[in-house]
DNA sequence: AATAAGGAAATTGTCGACAATATAGTCGTA
DNA sequence: TACGACTATATTGTCGACAATTTCCTTATT
């Protein structure tokens, strides 16, 4: 349990491990297209292995949301739907509000000092480069709440279910918005609050700033759809 | 997505999804032991199946937390610990309250007196088997409720993580309680709120809910382990 | 020309065997 | 006797082949 999300190319010993994460970065970053049919011959053969390990993957894949499978007929990547996308926002609202409590009923000076700095880092990097804040930098201060709340069951449905999810839906409606420095601001304010070891206000703080974030979402979307329509 | 658990032995086609099934119920009543060793040359011989299938049904039966794997060590069941309990609660103290929001804001007056008659028929249970509500009766309304939320991933985590987890501690640690009536009493408020569309109070409700049901546990296990010292 | 039935091809599900790794046991030495 | 290295055994991971099912295409009939 508890496993971290290896951005870094982690030391995984099972070819289904590595299978597996290369399919899950492949899925996110579109390279296997949104609803798209997966073919297991095919892919083992691109991937240069048997189809035991492969069938591991996918059915590690079906787990955390990114493909859906039937029997006797396969597995096809999931479609990105707005609705989805609420539903996730929604999950999160519930989920990382707990977090974020916990958090700050267990989180150790030190770990919030930690945190502090990593704060500290995201305010220089907005400055060079917005668009890596919106997507690693914000991800990092999200699961470092996660992992502060101590929760077993919290982090491991972040980290294998909701992480990838999340990244997918970053990825592909990849819009970058004029949220970063609000955004910025509430996870300040968030911090705070657990410095101060202030559970009920740390829930209520991240609650509202995944819903402000989702409310962004929307509306970017309906804008968005204005145009194509 | 969103499979409803199956209590009937529903058809389900693979040999892998019905070796998953088997286990699950195995594991819930503790034939396969919490804590202990999973041999899948000794498992596939016992269930008559070879090893391909049984694999992919242990690959579904981690992702449900129900049992832990090493890369080329093997599989355990998982051990059960008060801390994983209240991990367990606080989650479902979250993600059902959600639940109770939505289904508060999306069930149709169909849907509503569907759950009342479900009530019905429970007031009735009890009076001649308590043990029964404890378990399936208190299983059915929380389900009914995730259902209505209309959030697929949420009924999807219900129906698939927690609900497996929520049924192994019941059955192992099973403790029946005299919060039965006053547990039915909640669930009648919460019905209430959701008939009026009152999604705050709902959610509100089940959280308190589950929020008694867990301290009422913890009271129950800290008596029990005083006892058995 | 459209639809249905039948068969061919491809895909998924399952199996048994082999390779790689970990565990248990044995022997030797301090 | 206790500890460590080595060997043997058992278990997990991977592979290729076969069986079962679905899908697609061809053909025949109305």
């Amino acid at each position: 349990m508890s496993e971290i999300p290896q951005n870094e190319p982690n030391v995984v010993s099972t070819i289904a491990d590595k299978i597996c994460n290369k399919l899950q970065n492949a899925i996110v970053e579109g390279i296997i297209p949104a609803g798209s049919k997966i073919s297991e011959p095919a892919l083992a053969s691109e991937y240069g292995i048997s189809r035991g390990p492969l069938r591991e993957a996918l059915s590690r894949l079906e787990a955390c949301y990114l493909i859906e499978r039937k029997p006797n007929v396969g597995a096809r990547v999931v479609t990105l739907t707005r609705e989805h996308l609420v539903e996730i926002y929604l999950i999160r609202e519930s989920l990382e509000g707990l977090a974020a409590r916990l958090a700050a009923e267990n989180m150790s000076d030190k770990d919030v000092n930690e945190l502090d700095a990593l704060l500290e880092e995201h305010k220089h990097q907005i400055v060079q480069d917005q668009s890596y804040y919106q997507k690693e930098g914000d991800m990092d201060f999200h699961f470092r709440i996660v992992k502060g709340s101590n929760n077993s069951y919290l982090i491991d449905m972040f980290s294998n279910d909701l992480y990838h999810l999340i990244r997918l839906y970053r990825y592909q409606f990849g819009m970058v918005s004029k949220r970063v420095p609000r955004a910025f601001v509430e996870h300040g304010q968030i911090v705070d609050a657990i410095r101060q070891h202030d559970g009920e206000l740390a829930q209520f703080l991240m609650s509202r700033h995944i819903s402000n974030s989702r409310k962004n979402v929307e509306k970017m979307l309906d804008e968005h759809l204005a145009i194509s329509d």
